[in-house]
DNA sequence: TAATATTTTTTACGCGCGTAAACTTTTTTG
DNA sequence: CAAAAAAGTTTACGCGCGTAAAAAATATTA
């Protein structure tokens, strides 16, 4: 590494025997230019540690290659697993990812969008709040920068939507439940926030009906996504009101049933499919934490590497075919039943 | 708002009726152009959407407003709820934040280095990874970028830092658990990568010769950052070699000890501070989750807020006095014990 | 109202790089 | 080996804004 400090692409030109133009092709597209050019390059890259100026760069150029990822709650093991993971895909596709988190917040989420506009990404990627975005604000950022929704879906918004399914999340849990022990009554909010919520909902309706089995709803009170006290609070309020109906619960969520769990633990009831438990009781997500409740939970899990890769793609797709796509898309992903202790 | 597009600052300039030098002022810093001045531009604001390019802004400014967060592991929710509130306090600041996630390796984390060098931030904060980072790079990013370190200190490195005092987190357990019961063993994997564990061990070891008491060391296996499960593993280890030594468990930090109540309900340990129970078990870190483990997990808390602000602060003033400090600043702040089911 | 201080305008240049066009050199092809 | 194709060089301009300097306008003060 030579002592000598460069300062802009002209001075690298200079002690690497390149023209400026033939530079700024390689540092575009480094297969752009011939071979033994490259390796000319290259070795001149090694001795002096010269980077060309992303300002410049991003000012000149019509595309960036820098791609935003948005999601609702960073705070959420959900959202910062498979963030790692669409950030992971990012950069190995030679893009430059920065994460934003709403925090549930719609203001919030307006913001980033703004900010996002100003550094003119390739394109973005996005888990909207749901009920609570600014939609028409949402709709406005799609028309004008190459968006792909996921997880949460919001109809026809951006160019495509990647998530997960939530009839096969449901129709799994319910099943396994039924086949080995009584129907589930299902667990859940009473004003979700997240549409995903509100599909397995329906998805649970459906699939009891079909089952020929009676459906029991357990609206519980709270907003927020303050979701494990929100559940904890909805399961002590349950068994003091002596509401519970059935000796089998699905939540909606993983978050909530943590919260559920800890009720009940407080409450003195056992959880469990072993016999003599009080209750059984599974959910939805496989979130990180779900292996490590006591008991462990028996849940649906995302297929967060199919999800998280194929949003990558989809924006690559986009962005490769200049923003739009012949139609919108809306890819869903099967749940993988995970049998744990819980039920 | 008119339906001109406006494109540049000149343009901007010309249907406000300022000139572009006032602007770009007024861009800069909204006070420093007079009163009448400035609601001229805010009107033209109101009609006409331009933002200044921030690629423009940035390439010609000899200090940018941007600002980096660096984490070790951003699906810890320790460090994606203090990176919220990091990142809040910046915004307030008027700086734009970026975050990273190292996501535990050495490699990404110098990747993050250099991709921030490339951004020229007004300042960094990075909580590193500890052991395995790449001491050197980490030392020669610090000389060319004003950076303040927080969470885990690395000796001499960046103007300052910022974390928690990890012996009054286990001087605070420790005291509690003597004082209501038998003393703790200290539960803690073998190879810490953070260097706030090789603190707590230290603090213990010293509390418990300070009290007169015998200290008992459980060192677990394992390596990485899936601290539940080596807590889970390493629990179950403890009990199947019947190494335990004393009924009270102080675990380095909540994660393990989440893994480790998860143990203790597989091995049918039941954990409490109520009469009759096999085993207390108390740790350090006030984790998000840790109010919903079963039972609910005495531990002792961060004050996230203070350590938020105080870095969000100590950036300020760095980038404020050019990029250095008089002296490099420890600053640690105390713990909170937050007594809850478990012991 | 005159003198002074402050702010704004005008003019001009620079930042570091993208990129187009015409030209030259190197490589490939028949 | 000559002709064609491909890649590199030279030259020149533009991107949108920061910023310095001198001149002009406006505000403040006595």
């Amino acid at each position: 590494m030579s002592a000598r400090k460069i300062r802009n692409m002209q001075e690298f030109a200079e002690v690497c025997g390149i023209s400026r133009p033939t530079l700024s092709k390689y540092f575009n597209d480094p297969e752009s230019v011939r071979g033994t050019t490259r390796a000319r390059i290259e070795d001149a890259l090694g001795q002096y540690d010269f980077r060309p100026n992303v300002y410049a760069i991003n000012q000149n150029r019509k595309l960036t290659r820098n791609v935003g990822i948005v999601v609702p709650f960073l705070s959420d093991p959900f959202f910062s697993e498979i963030s790692r993971t669409i950030e992971q895909r990012c950069i190995e596709a030679g893009y430059r990812p920065t994460l934003y988190s709403s925090n549930g917040s719609s203001n919030r989420e307006n913001e980033i969008l703004d900010s996002l506009r100003s550094i003119k990404p390739a394109g973005v990627l996005i888990a909207p709040l749901g009920r609570a975005s600014d939609k028409s604000a949402l709709e406005k950022f799609c028309t004008d920068v190459p968006t792909v929704l996921f997880d949460s879906n919001i109809d026809g918004m951006g160019e495509a939507f990647i998530g997960s399914d939530n009839h096969s999340f449901v129709s799994q849990t319910v099943e396994y439940l039924s086949r080995t022990g009584e129907p589930p009554g299902f667990f859940e909010m009473k004003h979700p926030a997240n549409p995903n919520a509100n599909k397995r909902r329906t998805a649970y309706l459906d699939i009891m009906h079909q089952l020929g089995l009676e459906p029991h709803l357990y609206k519980i009170e709270g907003n927020g996504w303050g979701f494990e006290e929100i559940g904890r609070a909805g399961a002590l309020s349950l068994f003091e009101r002596k509401a519970l109906k059935t000796n089998t619960i699905l939540c909606s969520n993983d978050r909530l049933a943590i919260g559920l769990l800890a009720g009940c633990y407080e409450a003195g009831m056992t959880v469990g499919r072993a016999p003599g438990m009080d209750l059984r009781v599974a959910s939805h997500d496989d979130h990180p934490f779900s292996r490590f409740t006591c008991p462990s939970l028996t849940t649906a899990a995302h297929d967060y590497t199919s999800v998280s890769n194929d949003s990558v793609a989809t924006l690559m797709r986009l962005i490769e075919s200049g923003g739009s796509l012949a139609r919108r898309d809306e890819t869903l992903f099967p749940a993988r039943l995970i049998m744990r202790e819980s039920a």
